[in-house]
DNA sequence: TTGTACGCGTTATCAA
DNA sequence: TTGATAACGCGTACAA
């Protein structure tokens, strides 16, 4: 069965092709009322759709949004288990999808993989995750290509970027856990010497400690992968310490699995062991117990971001810096 | 800056459009080797990237295979929440990156959604999730498109399939749970007379009960919305009925719901309650305790689904039905 | 190896 | 105001 193209329209309706395409594309102000109707009887008759590799080469945009997250550590396959990304991801679509606009996703683990997808997609504009060194962005900066960053603390100016007040947010957090007292707080997170998002939610922590006058003992700060097998292992050297009874993880996953090998350890949350997480992740509620977390609603984020990228894109004025609000989500696994 | 087209490296090169197409393909048996090198050369100094808009265009096929994940049902934004069709994408993704390949998701909604989605992106397959009744399958058939359906149940022939034994799963399942036994087993599911799959299942679980001399009570079968919430409504249900302490559920995430509530209500899991989950969900290995549940391997099997659609589109010869293979695995929340 | 028609829409220009 | 003509965008593939 031949694809029912626009010329098949044209000829159905005794037309031409140019006629056609403003009814498609609304400018009804260039065709007569009866014209419009005839039109859009053959292509419902017809059942004719647009291609959009035809519409992205002819016109200028190709309402292809790219997503990009890079991943030069983890292991390629993993995009979705991380569900950070998953949650933002159903966010972000769900927006696109209702203004008519696709994602093209990318996990990105070379320097130009980036503009290699611009090129490739004719994207209109890309949402890129977690960037912290300049190097990928600096082939953008020539092409004015609209982008927006998401949790990225780089020091370059004139993107725009979409954040959380991760320190105030790591302070809140960590000030929660206290609860006025004065006992040690174990943190368990990424390397953060990488990552500035991990660093800012560090010096929430310290902030906390001092201002509470407690000390801050780095060997309670406990580094390493953002996983839930780093988790357990985590807390399994924290089992060991004595006076040390309050976790907080900078991710939820991470959360998890201190919880699990707490519990494997036959701990009780939260008489013994507080654990508080970050990111407020889905499972977060499916949990027992459910886990107390510092929330910053990912799928609301995700559509912000769509709402965001297509301002940035149709060239509206949009503010630099855009902070998303978190809040504490007291749950179970604290007092 | 301009886009650097095909042209420009012909200019750049002093010879026409077709070699360098003839040298980007890998057809060097077309091109002398100085040519190859000098177009080779000329592509990675302009940064030259070809368009897809444009090779689809041109050619017959665009290499993007659509993801169709049809739900009338439930709310359309929550597309990643269901962590099933996070790991299976996340398999799938990866196999068709490897080889080249766009992955174009799109949930539908309504009838038509799936040929104009095919249209509209020039797909050269997809792979369709779920489908049980087969309105939505009737527009392909006259176009012999490519498809690869998962998890379905139709009864029209003609279509490649991938599935896992379900009924044979859930019968190997409730078997493991019975331990030779003859108590009672709960089972707690989605609304199965609307889907094959979920017959299928509660098949296999009648079969093992009655082979194994128990009465089937059919108030035994809890029947809701495949949801955490539902999982905790049932558990509530079974909490009440005395003697029933073994609970199958045909989803892990019903299996979490349940869980919890058991947990909530200060019951020793497995000591007082077993309980299965189905699917293998990522989440299964992180709670605690940690979910026994009948393994399908989901990421394995978004490969092997990557893989067999390419094979479909290319032509090759395919098994119309694939069954993959299944495990039950144990873990901490049965005897 | 190269020239060139083609695929499918968009849009500027021109005509009625 | 309404509609037609034609150039354009970028690769592919076949004829020369």
């Amino acid at each position: 069965m031949r694809r029912v193209t626009i010329n098949d329209i044209a000829r159905e309706c005794q037309t031409s092709k140019a006629t056609v395409s403003y009814v498609i594309n609304g400018r009804y102000n260039k065709v007569s009322q009866e014209m419009v109707e005839k039109v859009e009887k053959a292509v419902k008759d017809l059942g004719y759709v647009p291609s959009l590799s035809a519409k992205s080469l002819a016109g200028r945009e190709s309402n292809l949004i790219g997503v990009i997250i890079p991943q030069m550590d983890v292991g390629e396959k993993l995009v979705f288990d991380n569900p950070f990304y998953s949650e933002f991801l159903s966010g972000l679509e769900y927006y696109l999808r209702k203004a008519g606009c696709g994602v093209v996703l990318s996990v990105i683990n070379k320097h130009n993989g980036f503009e290699e997808m611009i090129k490739k997609w004719n994207l209109d504009g890309a949402v890129v995750f977690g960037i912290d060194n300049d190097k990928m962005l600096d082939s953008l900066g020539k092409y004015r290509f609209p982008v927006l960053l998401i949790d990225s603390y780089i020091t370059k100016t004139g993107y725009h970027r979409m954040n959380i007040r991760d320190e105030e947010a790591c302070y809140e957090a960590t000030k929660f856990l206290l609860h006025g007292e004065q006992e040690p707080i174990a943190l368990v997170t990424g390397q953060y010497e990488k990552s500035g998002l991990l660093q800012q939610r560090v010096n929430g922590y310290k902030r906390a400690l001092c201002e509470a006058g407690c000390e801050v003992d780095l060997s309670l700060i406990y580094q390493g992968d953002i996983t839930h097998e780093y988790g357990m292992e985590a807390a399994e050297k924290i089992l060991k310490r004595q006076g040390v009874n309050k976790i907080l993880a900078t991710a939820d996953i991470l959360a998890y699995g201190i919880l699990n090998q707490l519990q494997n350890h036959g701990r009780k949350i939260p008489e013994e062991y507080e654990v508080m997480g970050f990111d407020d992740t889905y499972q977060s509620r499916n949990m027992y117990p459910r886990v107390t977390t510092v929330g910053q609603n990912i799928l609301k984020r995700g559509e912000k971001a769509g709402e965001l990228i297509l301002k940035i894109i149709g060239g509206q004025q949009v503010e630099k810096e855009n902070y998303m609000d978190f809040q504490i989500i007291e749950r179970d696994t604290t007092r």
